[in-house]
DNA sequence: AATTGTAAGCGCTTACAATT
DNA sequence: AATTGTAAGCGCTTACAATT
């Protein structure tokens, strides 16, 4: 109907269970001081009527919002995606709601990440991938919580958590000796984001006779051609690649090769397709969940205390053997 | 800086710039009433104070707000999380920015999608998969305009955009009966969807002697598990999967059967893996851009006018042949 | 005629005083 | 002591009247 009034306000709901404006908020606000038949009243009133909380007034009036900044990369990385749902589930639970900005976005990049201060934003997330740390600084400067997952930085003010790189790689290199593998590669992207950086590093650390293979670009057909860098060098009987689509990628191409075929492949990530019966991935699994949970958990508490050190939060991986 | 003011206000502004309150809204107003001297003095204390206008504020004033509903069913869909880019981008160029809501999560659900009602979004975007339509009435009942994407109704009120089903289902048999397919099937989720529905009806009326095999679900799992079925039925020569991941699924347990493994398979979707090297798969390529494009474009003409009959938008799919 | 400031209003919350 | 209403304020926009 476009007759109908669009929204119901406080007002309506006071007229109707005839009560002042302000009861009607004291009823909606939990543990506001409202007599128990007062409070029914409202509700019922509120009920009859549709009447939510207009929650931009409410914002304003408090200063302080239920929005976050969930900002990603771009939506074809499946690792990446795996951590969205996880991420909203966690907001949500805390009454939080994200507001999506792409960083990849060239139109929202620079104008798009930093119009999210006009929203007022309760804090920020920012998922790996593209995001210019300096605009973090904007935030942080205006004490306003910023939270990176799977990327380090000690940028004062801000919380980290990410995946125990370093301890996944150590166990990739066991992995890869159990199965009698005595030169090993590595492969990942060139230039290295960080959780690339700390995978290569731990396990050349472990394998001080590996090989490093770099690739320019971290997706699929990067994989599939590194087979040709694969083959420069001799001997190679084992491989950690710093992500699962790097390694399926990989996996295909080798596949072509019969000499090479059944060569001992790790990944990171676990990606639903490294699970696929035809895929069966050995992989070191992130866990998303925990991940989500920690980034969300230190957002509230920064918001609480925005005073309190950065913490770094690192999640436990799990070595995913499969075949 | 704790000691920093957190918001800087059009006040502060003002009162540096030497001007009413009034001209330094005006002056963040496009079209408003402004001399170009006053304009200018605006905006540098503007930059100088590092001031942005609180859009909540604006929202709440307008009685409309730059926020739109992205109502999507988790992130383990390949497709629909090809669509979520090109949305938030489509937005962010109308300044709009996308609320993410996940319909699939239970602890969202009801709650969540109602509760998006109190941000006063200016819109809603529906992508396929979980949400129920009842909620979708009562943004219609209050001229909030809803747009779905890839799922037909017939609400009142409500725009739809989906991808050419129909037109694919029939490339799909043209291609499969260029192959010299005989003895086509059609696999496909049940209870199906509408997508599923669209292009297992259109295909089965171009090739009537196609026989449909029901799936009880849409991952890849659902599709390698369908090769049983598949050959207590004699003779298929050509299987049309509903949806890429289906198809893949099916495709890789073929593959350990010598006698199918080279079965012509159609798709739907082209996902990033159906052109992955070693998969070649031949699928119906839905245009996200322009669903994108679509949705946004029927949002903000209802936007403009909520009386307007419901609009639906075919949006043409292309046969992306390759083996 | 173009530009400006004043004042009211958007829908809420909350300190405070008044009432029970 | 518990509960209530009044009134001011959150940060904006905009009709209107006043000024140039």
């Amino acid at each position: 109907m476009s007759t109908e009034k669009k929204w119901v306000t406080a007002s309506d709901v006071a007229r109707l269970a005839g009560v002042s404006r302000s009861a009607v908020s004291r009823a909606f606000t939990p543990g506001a001081s409202v007599a128990p038949e007062t409070r029914r009243r409202v509700e019922e009133a509120a009920r009859e009527l549709g009447y939510q909380v207009n929650i931009l007034a409410r914002s304003m009036n408090k200063g302080r919002s239920n929005f976050v900044g969930l900002v990603t990369a771009g939506f074809s990385n499946a690792f990446r995606n795996q951590l969205i749902g996880p991420l909203t589930h966690q907001l949500a639970r805390q009454g939080l709601i994200p507001l999506l900005v792409n960083a990849e976005d060239s139109y929202q990049q620079a104008p798009g990440l930093r119009d999210l201060m006009s929203y007022h934003v309760a804090g920020i997330i920012m998922t790996s991938g593209a995001p210019p740390l300096s605009l973090a600084q904007e935030y942080v400067a205006r004490s306003i919580p910023v939270v990176i997952i799977n990327r380090d930085t000690d940028l004062p003010g801000t919380d980290v958590v990410y995946s125990d790189n370093v301890d996944g790689a150590r166990q990739a290199a066991r992995w890869l000796q159990q199965r009698g593998c005595q030169r090993p590669a590595f492969i990942g992207e060139q230039p290295a984001n960080f959780s690339t950086r700390q995978r290569r590093d731990a396990f050349c650390q472990a394998l001080t006779n590996a090989t490093c293979i770099d690739v320019n670009g971290s997706d699929y057909h990067a994989g599939f051609n590194a087979v040709a860098q694969l083959q420069t060098c001799t001997d190679i009987d084992g491989v950690f690649c710093a992500t699962d689509t790097l390694a399926l990628g990989l996996r295909d191409a080798l596949s072509q090769h019969p000499s090479l075929s059944s060569l001992p492949l790790v990944g990171f990530d676990d990606i639903p397709e490294a699970g696929y019966a035809a895929r069966q991935l050995t992989t070191l699994r992130q866990d998303v969940e925990r991940l989500a949970g920690e980034a969300v958990s230190l957002l509230i508490q920064r918001m609480e205390d925005d005073q309190r050190p950065p913490v770094k939060k690192v999640v436990p991986v799990q070595l995913i053997a499969r075949r």
